[in-house]
RNA sequence: GGCCCCGUCGUCUAGUGGUUAGGACACAGCCCUCUCAAGGCUGGUACACGGGUUCGACUCCCGUCGGGGCUGCCA
């Protein structure tokens, strides 16, 4: 049998969209498992939409994805060009042949080639048989008025040209294919295998577009997602492993993935399942990948910049590791620890209002002052020292000591926030609120 | 409207004639604990409906209902 081949072929619209991105998933994936090729090809005919930008979108999209193509824009091919703006002879020739044969006629300006009256069945590799009577099929446009070729015919007409074996694609297409396939009839080629995936939909079950949250792969690249979380993510919509491993490494999706085994019923997509499973990635990150993940909004937070520390701020990252589900949760939740002009939460200043509490406070500063090391251990150390003496809990000098260098109620564990704050800014703060 | 696809907890799914219908997210409670998380434990919630077939249906067939797609000189 020959080697498969298969192609991802969006459309240049300026977004790469969760559904796009799934559809190159399942392709790239069957490329891999069954060791074929994974083309890109780029379907710009609409010339007013196609700019460099909206190009770069899918490629940057594709590649954060970790879905490398083995013949496409960038790495070549001899099967080119991969453009489809660069491709006009070839549908002109294809154009001409059907208009020789016979099988496609002149009307009002443009091309129209005729649909057979007959019944077809697609034998689809995961919808199963699908016959369509395409009694009352009428005769496509394939090329306009304008001379511009039209999408059924260049799709077919390139994956013809390109060698395609499977044809990997929304189940929206399913509708589409009696057309497709007569057209691979017409022009004497072989029809490749079709496996329509499952739609991804809304939580509300419509159709999922452009506008809808989460619907652009941009936007977790701009907030520091984890990639291979979102693709982890992607895999397990309209597939599954069989087992009940969720978390799974690629290369094992890549060895178990089939098109046999991919779900027939359109599936939600559930922004909450997606950020827990971005906390599960993030966390076994080590603090330096997750600073240079999270440093583009680090940076745009004015908090820490190209010159800033970079051990300071892996410290701050340790303390928030296990917290986190969302990288771009760090800007908002550690200002304190980059700058002394933080936000304090109203019960915290409602903590710090207290009399009882500045007491404790003012206990506190002596304390930590004749701490050799300034460490989690000494001052907790110190604290439940403290507390002992005094006949209190610990807690009632760990709260109030939260808010006077935090601002905040909650946050990562005290003393080893106070060895990251250091010994001058916990005393310098402590003394503020105290005063 | 016509044609096509689909229908298991709120969501993602496992299940291919006999299961206490399993897992995960979310939710609730408990444990842990300096807070918040994380983690652990527990709990509730599902086979769309109606007919068949069968000793026996979530599993097979038909119908209904519901959702989605296509029906362009968009892709």
């Amino acid at each position: 049998m020959a080697s498969v081949r298969v192609r991802f072929a969006p459309s240049p619209t300026g977004m790469l969209h969760v559904g796009g991105a799934r559809t190159a998933l399942f392709n790239w994936l069957y490329a891999r498992h069954t060791g074929g090729r994974f083309i890109l090809r780029i379907e710009d005919t609409d010339r007013a939409r196609s700019t460099d930008e909206a190009v770069a979108i899918i490629f940057d999209g594709l590649r954060w994805l970790g879905l490398d193509w083995d013949e496409g824009p960038g790495v070549g091919g001899s099967l080119g060009p991969y453009f489809q703006s660069q491709r006009t002879e070839i549908y002109a020739g294809y154009v001409d042949r059907l208009l020789s044969s016979g099988t496609a006629y002149e009307a009002d300006g443009a091309i129209r080639f005729r649909m057979p009256k007959s019944p077809c069945i697609i034998r689809d590799l995961i919808c199963g048989d699908v016959r369509f009577d395409r009694l009352e099929e009428p005769d496509i446009v394939i090329r306009r008025s304008d001379g511009s070729p039209v999408f059924h015919l260049v799709n077919v007409v390139d994956d013809i040209e390109m060698g395609i074996t499977h044809v990997i694609r929304g189940e929206d297409h399913l509708s589409n294919t009696p057309k497709h396939m007569a057209l691979f009839e017409a022009l004497g080629a072989p029809i490749p295998q079709y496996a329509h995936i499952p739609l991804i939909l809304n939580p509300n079950g419509s159709k999922m577009s452009k506008r809808d949250e989460g619907a652009s792969i941009g936007e977790y690249i701009r907030s520091a997602f984890v990639p291979e979380a979102v693709r982890n993510y992607l895999c397990l919509l309209g597939w599954s492993p069989k087992d009940d491993r969720e978390i799974l490494p690629i290369d094992e999706v890549e060895r178990l993935f089939d098109l046999g085994n991919v779900n027939r019923a359109n599936a939600r997509f559930d922004l909450r399942k997606l950020v827990w499973m971005n906390g599960q990635y993030l966390r076994a990150l080590s603090p330096r990948a997750i600073r240079e993940l999270a440093q583009p909004l680090l940076a745009a937070a004015g908090l820490a910049d190209a010159s800033a520390d970079p051990a300071h701020t892996e410290a701050v990252i340790g303390l928030f590791r296990e917290k986190l589900q969302r990288a771009d949760e760090l800007p908002g939740r550690a200002v304190y620890f980059f700058k002394d002009d933080y936000p304090v939460e109203p019960d915290a200043a409602a903590r710090l209002a207290d009399p009882a509490n500045r007491e404790n406070l003012r206990l506190l500063v002596p304390a930590f002052e004749s701490l050799g090391e300034f460490t989690a251990a000494a001052t907790e150390a110190a604290v439940r020292d403290l507390a002992a003496k005094s006949g209190q809990k610990a807690a009632t000098f760990i709260h109030p000591c939260r808010a006077a260098v935090s601002g905040c109620t909650a946050g990562p564990s005290l003393f080893h926030m106070l060895e990251v704050l250091g010994r001058e800014t916990t005393l310098i703060r402590l003394r503020s609120a105290s005063a």
